[in-house]
DNA sequence: TCTGGGGTCCTAGGACCC
DNA sequence: TCTGGGGTCCTAGGACCC
């Protein structure tokens, strides 16, 4: 039986969400900048026509955003956050099974529709989103995930911007697959396409005929599924919606050069710290911890990169144990007199929480483990309350110098009390 | 002056074993 | 010139995604 799914995914996500609450930014160029204001990382269809790439270094820009009156941002990850979430809300009822795909897409099964109804459906699961949210989505229908991501490319190309295409409904299908470049198919980017366009592979329609043991010779195996799934034959189911997370990550650059061990060492206990949070918000525990500092790589003459991995004596999710394991592995990786640029802590091997289990050969007493989980449930509900990094440890450091900046962010609008919008009459 | 951050999966190759 | 043949497990690094 062939499934119907869809892929719903948001227009320019993070400009959407910042012109919900600036509606006079309608029809005007807009783009999100990642953190320290570096590069663009959205962009509303105003601002693309500009040609302003995606990671486009903003300095490089200026030019451009001034000449236009481009409205910049800095990033507002909580507010972005908070509007996925009712997003994804508002979907669930017209699915049957969702799979949250990343922060702006979703794919989802849809209820067995008679083919000629599968454009109106879409058509109303785009009104109820626009409605509830003010964001705009587009709506790819087809077989498999990878058609379904043809499909969106298509409604990018299309002048006519309905949102909506079913692939089953098109009837010039292989001719619109023969103009889309092989790049364009999700899972095949810069070096698959260049390995494929050696074998004369150049368009989806020529990776949709090829000789699958070819693929298979020269991708991977997800290469091979690719081809499959633009065939029609699904090889990417839904996942789980709850599958717990691998790893866990934080890192950032800063927004100046840090050259001593005291800044570095703040800076990287307070990513262990925000990765410490992330893993309790998870319910999971960690065993190894890495940290990796690195010089600027753009200034290639004195690049530096380093990773140094410490495995944690018992799984753990405790703040001031992961603090201790961050400062013994930047000892071996600080080397005095280089300007740092980024930092970062990566957790992994991670397990299940069972904090308050005392462990069977441990020193710890599971009144011991029953105070530490409660320190760091109350310190977690203190900065959910009123901000992150209200209540944290001085190992983080009180003036954070390196902390990235944000100059152009907009209000917490969804999240903050103190920042909900007022409407004036 | 100024160039993001957070993930997953796969594979090749080394170490080790019988 | 020939240099056994399977296995398993682990890790680093590559490739991809948004």
């Amino acid at each position: 039986m062939t499934l119907v799914l869809a892929l719903i995914d948001c227009d320019n996500f993070y400009a959407s969400c910042e012109r919900v609450f600036q509606p006079r930014l309608e029809s005007q160029p807009v783009a999100v900048l990642s953190n320290n204001d570096g590069c663009v990382i959205a962009r509303s269809n105003e601002a693309k026509a500009l040609g302003i790439p995606m990671g486009a270094p903003a300095f490089q820009y200026r030019g451009i955003f001034w000449r236009h009156g481009v409205k910049l941002f800095s990033p507002n990850f909580e507010l972005y956050g908070d509007m996925s979430d009712r997003v994804m809300a508002t979907l669930r009822p017209f699915t049957e099974q969702m799979e949250i795909y990343s922060i702006d897409e979703a794919f989802a099964l849809l209820p067995g529709l008679p083919e000629e109804e599968h454009e109106s459906y879409g058509q109303a699961i785009r009104s109820a989103v626009l409605k509830h949210t003010g964001i705009p989505v587009s709506v790819g229908i087809a077989p498999t995930k990878t058609l379904a991501k043809i499909a969106l490319e298509l409604i990018k190309q299309t002048p006519a911007k309905t949102g909506v295409l079913a692939i089953g409904r098109l009837p010039n299908l292989d001719a619109q697959l023969a103009g889309l470049s092989v790049r364009k198919v999700w899972g095949i980017g810069h070096a698959f396409t260049a390995r494929l366009e050696r074998l004369g592979i150049r368009t989806v329609q020529d990776l949709k005929h090829a000789d699958l043991r070819q693929v298979r010779r020269i991708l991977p195996v997800n290469g091979f599924r690719t081809a499959m799934e633009l065939n029609g034959r699904s090889c990417l189911p839904l996942t789980a919606l709850d599958a717990p997370c691998k790893s866990v990550i934080c890192s950032r650059s800063f927004s100046r050069a840090v050259r001593t061990f005291g800044e570095l060492s703040e800076a990287v206990a307070a990513f262990a710290a925000r990765a410490a949070e992330k893993l309790r918000k998870e319910h999971r525990t960690a065993t190894i911890l890495q940290v990796f500092v690195e010089t600027n790589r753009f200034k290639e003459r004195d690049w530096y990169a380093n990773v140094k991995a410490v495995v944690l004596p018992r799984s753990t999710n405790y703040t001031p144990d992961l603090l201790a394991a961050a400062q013994e592995a930047l000892q071996h990786l600080f080397i005095p007199g280089r300007n740092y640029k980024r930092a970062g802590v990566l957790l992994s091997e991670l397990q299940n929480d069972s904090s308050g289990q005392p462990d069977l050969f441990g020193e710890t007493s599971a009144g011991a483990l029953e105070r530490r989980s409660q320190l760091m449930k109350t310190m977690d509900a203190i900065n959910q309350r009123y901000g992150q990094g209200t209540a944290r440890f001085l190992a983080e450091g009180t003036v954070q110098p390196w902390r990235m900046k944000r100059l152009l962010k907009s209000p917490a609008y969804t999240t903050q009390l103190a920042e909900i919008p007022v409407a004036r009459c």
